[in-house]
RNA sequence: GCCCACAUAGCUCAGCAGGAUAGAGCGACUGCCUCCUAAGCAGUAGGCCAGAGGUUCGAAUCCUCUUGUGGGCACCA
């Protein structure tokens, strides 16, 4: 159990025997040293309905605490109302065991054991490459799925497409109209067309295939562009080392008649009417301001119809846990998707959206308006070229999603040897050089150790540090915030370094050398096990 | 006009199931390699946590309003 969860359940106990009711019981990490290494405020809030002086209700409940003496060296009140803990360091110093104990398994928990979970992400159509708008929800995505498996989760990765729709046939035409003009003839390009140069590139290939035989509207077209952009895709997506397990196309609910059947159903329920030669869902009876339209007057559905018959797939396929990743401008549209599913008798409390803000890209200081229409952006391929997946992975998932983040493309080039995921990795690096170097002066790195003999600050600094890995997972499990592992893991490297500054490892004195190749040793596995969750590399050398 | 997010150091951002003195990186300035990698460490400067109210013993964190930014409000996805 973690130590948290062991003191909030004594102070509890000692709480309800000293005569109050606590009903949520907080433990927070003490900032100041003089606060011992834990507090809670539990006096404060049990202050009012008490009826009592904080102070007295904190040493009241201080008096029926059952001091652990192997984890609690002491307990004492502060003004106006804390309660600090003092933890043993040999506590802290048991914890270099345990990680190295449980190895890669630290930090993993079996929330997600025995259950499925099924995330949605990129799902971008292949009208283009993918892009740094794109990156920051594969990024994020991957992540979200990685902590799940991390849990114990059976996670699904998947794609969902659309290769028929406006979108593509744009695209189709837009190709066409490339190919013709490599015959020399003039044809108009679409409007609203695809102004990208792999565009030309695809009509350059076609005309290398096939001759100069096809003619206008040949299918080919469409089906020549689609292909070849969605391996770009998956190429791209692989140098991010994004895998997927399953690519669902919208074309399926077509022809399955799942969407036929929700519509019928959805008619019978009333919820579905013509008006001006358009079907419209009556999203007005379930709360909303306004009706939204299902199927256009030109016959083709909205996209919200094949999306709400994609949804009722994931749910019948029974999976505990469903994960959306978005960006912002479907804000306003998912709960339609949602409204109708549960007007269709489902449950979606298992679903979890997951809302990003856009990236707004920046070169040479000004902000540059991405299209892929217009061919504006910058293709993920390009970016992992220039720095490295690990640092592209590292920028997507350092910030918050809610974060209109600023992607300075100078910066992340030019500065890209200053980038904070070095900082990291340097971290686990320099313990792999201690430890080898170590092994070139005979020292044994599996040697029995002596932690009580890891009695400086910034050893046991380093030492909490490590030890509430566990308890950042769990939070990222549950908040799907992927950041604050990076966050945690800054700070881990942090520790680290400083430790590194203050103490050396290999020493003259055996026992001391052990003992500190055994706290490295469980750093070392820390920040392997967090990396790996972030999906970056942890190097040996730098 | 309506809806959703965001506003914290010069810049990019953490912190937000309310807790004690608000943090990091970059940029600026000082120091530290005869010693396991200086991609590092130590330090200085830099803040009315957008503004105004409210809830509370206690607010950057929760609520309301104002201002500003991004995104949506289509028979685009």
């Amino acid at each position: 159990m973690k130590l948290k969860e062991i003191l909030q359940k004594q102070l509890t106990e000692a709480a309800e025997k000293a005569g109050f009711t606590p009903h949520s019981v907080v433990i927070t990490s003490s900032k100041d040293e003089k606060h011992g290494d834990l507090s809670s405020s539990l006096p404060l809030s049990l202050a009012k309905a008490a009826k009592k002086s904080p102070m007295a209700i904190a040493e009241a409940i201080i008096g029926k605490f059952e001091i652990d003496d192997r984890i609690v060296a002491d307990i004492f009140p502060s003004p106006p109302g804390f309660i600090n803990f003092k933890i043993k360091d040999s506590y802290f110093q048991s914890l270099v065991s345990e990680i190295i104990k449980a190895g890669n398994t630290f930090g993993q928990s079996d929330t997600g054991k025995n259950k499925t979970a099924n995330v949605e992400f990129v799902s971008a159509n292949p009208t283009g490459p993918l892009t740094i708008g794109h990156g920051r929800n594969a990024v994020i995505g991957d992540t979200v799925a990685n902590i799940l498996e991390n849990h114990g989760y059976n996670v699904t990765r998947e794609y969902y497409f659309n290769d028929a729709g406006r979108q593509m046939r744009l695209l189709g035409q837009s190709v066409e109209a490339r190919y013709f003009e490599l015959l020399g003839k003039e044809i108009e390009f679409p409007e609203d067309g695809y102004e990208g140069n792999y565009i030309k590139e695809i009509a350059q290939n076609i005309l290398d295939e096939h001759g100069k035989s096809l003619t206008p509207s040949d299918p080919l077209f469409k089906e020549k562009a689609e292909k070849t952009i969605f391996a770009d895709i998956e190429k791209s997506l692989v140098n991010l080392g994004i895998h997927f397990d399953q690519f669902t196309n919208e074309k399926t609910f077509y022809e399955n008649g799942d969407i036929d059947r929700f519509l019928d159903e959805l008619k019978a329920k009333n919820l579905i009417y013509e008006k001006d030669g358009a079907t419209w869902f009556r999203t007005t009876n379930l709360g909303k301001d306004q009706d939204r339209v299902y199927i256009k007057s030109t016959g083709e559905p909205t996209y919200r119809v094949p999306d709400t018959a994609y949804h009722r797939d994931k749910i019948n396929r029974g999976f505990d846990l469903i994960i959306d990743i978005f960006g912002a401008d479907h804000a306003d549209t998912y709960p339609d998707v949602l409204l109708a599913l549960e007007a269709l008798g489902l449950k979606t409390d298992h679903i979890r959206i997951l809302l990003y803000q856009f990236v707004t890209l920046i070169r040479k200081g000004e902000k540059i308006k991405m299209s892929t229409r217009k061919a504006n952006f910058v293709t993920m391929d390009e970016l992992v070229d220039e720095v490295g997946a690990d640092v592209v992975r590292y920028f997507f998932i350092m910030r918050g999603m809610n974060s209109h983040l600023n992607f300075d493309l100078d910066l992340a080039t030019d500065q890209s040897e200053k980038n904070p995921v070095f900082y990291l990795q340097y971290a686990h690096a320099r313990i792999c050089n201690i430890i080898k170097h170590g092994e070139s002066l005979g020292v044994n790195p599996q040697a029995h150790f002596d932690t009580s003999l890891l009695t400086n600050s910034s050893e046991l600094e380093l030492l909490k540090t490590a030890g509430k890995f566990p308890e950042i997972m769990d939070n990222a499990n549950e908040t799907l915030e992927p950041q604050s592992v990076a966050n945690y893991l800054q700070n881990l490297a942090t520790k680290f370094h400083k430790f590194y500054a203050e103490c050396r490892v290999l020493t003259d004195d055996n026992t001391l050398t052990s003992a500190r190749i055994a706290l490295i040793n469980s750093v070392k596995i820390v920040l392997e096990n967090g990396l790996k969750v972030l999906g970056i590399s942890a190097p040996e050398r730098m």
